[in-house]
DNA sequence: CTTGCGATGACTGCATGCAACGAGTGTGCG
DNA sequence: CGCACACTCGTTGCATGCAGTCATCGCAAG
């Protein structure tokens, strides 16, 4: 005899269950966030999906509330919108949207790597060199390889500048252009292109020259956009 | 015959239940969320206050549900810090932050006053005459009535931006800032600069040069910062 | 006097019940 | 045949119970 409870599965089931890290000490909600949240950034929920709090509070074996905040917490973060009595849907991503995320991310881009020309903290210089140098190694690899050290690289920068509303508002954007699906990286050319300009924020860094730092992450991330337009129109 | 719920009244109670808004048709948690960050950016919880979940909840004569939701929003916005089974507890406002929040509110408003100049939305400039004129009159007035207007000024040039991204960042900036205290426009002749600097602004943004427009925004904040700590160390 | 340990209590973390809202649907009337 | 209205059902919104966890305090041993 089976329960009754079981006899609705839901096709993401086995997915979503294994992107669901149970913690040690942690908070179950805070697992749950993060679960949905790589759920949505990786497509498995792409627009306009409906997000359900009791199906999904049966998929992943944990009741409503963990839930319920988790999606609340999504929805502060753009990723989704709630309507009241309703649900919640996963947000669409529009070419506005896109030019938006962009145009945020270039000033603070810029912003973080002239923070941390200035401050240049011990062992900045020498992990991005590593990263660099790693990305340059991996030019023939998998994208998705590349995409995760750029991102590493960005992190780096980002951290060094030890600005905790900096690093909160670059992570957010970073889940945003998650969402844009294949990353830029898969484009031939991007990575070596890619690569020319992390070399140059990192020897402006390295000099010390925030100005120069600033201005190359910005042109960085202007280029990164407009190759991110160019392959979006060409889909 | 009293009920037994009501033997233990918080001393903030009175004022707490003044900044809660009954939403006619949004919802409590929303309501509760508001008044909490009303209540800590006006300083009623001030750091190191913690916030306790049922007691709040009685307060606000809710159920401790949509006060949890809420304690978490905040803290996902920065105000509060979340110590897993202990409680909520208002964040500490230290010097580095402010250098931190101003340093992304230069970047940030500097896009801002940028893309603002290159849309020019109809009605934009007469509006932000509008309210500079106003700030202008009332330059002896209390100095939170025109901290008030301040906020409109920019908050016109952000939503001519159309970037919800920034929007959002913005606001929550703004939330921070909100939070040191004292508005700067108490400081004698920081009116007179503001609206000096406003002017600039504006003129750079009606005659849709975006270069000039990004450059004074992001010198405004500058200033302001300057005042900011100035103020602080005063102190 | 200091330190280690156990009991106690306060508080959160999660589960679950019930009420209320609103979209969709079917029905009856014009 | 079209339209308005009431009803139903799915879903969230909020309340509350209970278990788990961590800090604190007292006590006793070193």
């Amino acid at each position: 005899m089976t329960t009754i409870r079981d006899d609705k599965v839901h096709p993401y089931t086995e997915t979503l269950r294994r992107l669901l890290v149970k913690p040690e000490h942690g908070s179950m909600t805070d697992a749950v966030t993060d679960a949905l949240r790589e759920a949505i950034l990786s497509g498995l929920f792409a627009p306009p999906a409906w997000l359900r709090e009791d199906e999904l509070a049966q998929s992943l074996d944990v009741s409503r509330t963990p839930v319920r905040e988790a999606l609340r917490r999504l929805t502060d973060e753009g990723l989704t919108q709630r309507v009241a009595n309703r649900g919640t849907v996963v947000s669409p991503m529009t070419l506005d949207e896109i030019l938006a995320v962009y145009a945020v991310r270039e000033s603070l881009e810029g912003l973080a790597a002239r923070t941390a020309a200035g401050r240049r903290p011990a062992g900045l210089v020498d992990e991005l060199k590593r990263v660099h140098e790693a990305m340059v190694a991996a030019a023939d690899e998998d994208p998705s390889r590349i995409a995760t050290l750029n991102l590493e690289f960005h992190r780096l920068i980002r951290d060094a500048a030890g600005n905790p509303y900096l690093t909160r508002f670059l992570t957010q954007v970073e889940h945003a252009v998650r969402r844009f699906g294949q990353t830029t990286f898969a484009i031939p050319g991007r990575g070596a292109d890619a690569n020319d300009e992390h070399l140059g924020i990192l020897e402006a860094i390295a000099e010390g020259d925030q100005e120069l730092a600033g201005a190359r992450a910005t042109a960085h991330m202007r280029r990164a956009r407009e190759s991110r337009v160019r392959q979006l129109i060409s889909m």
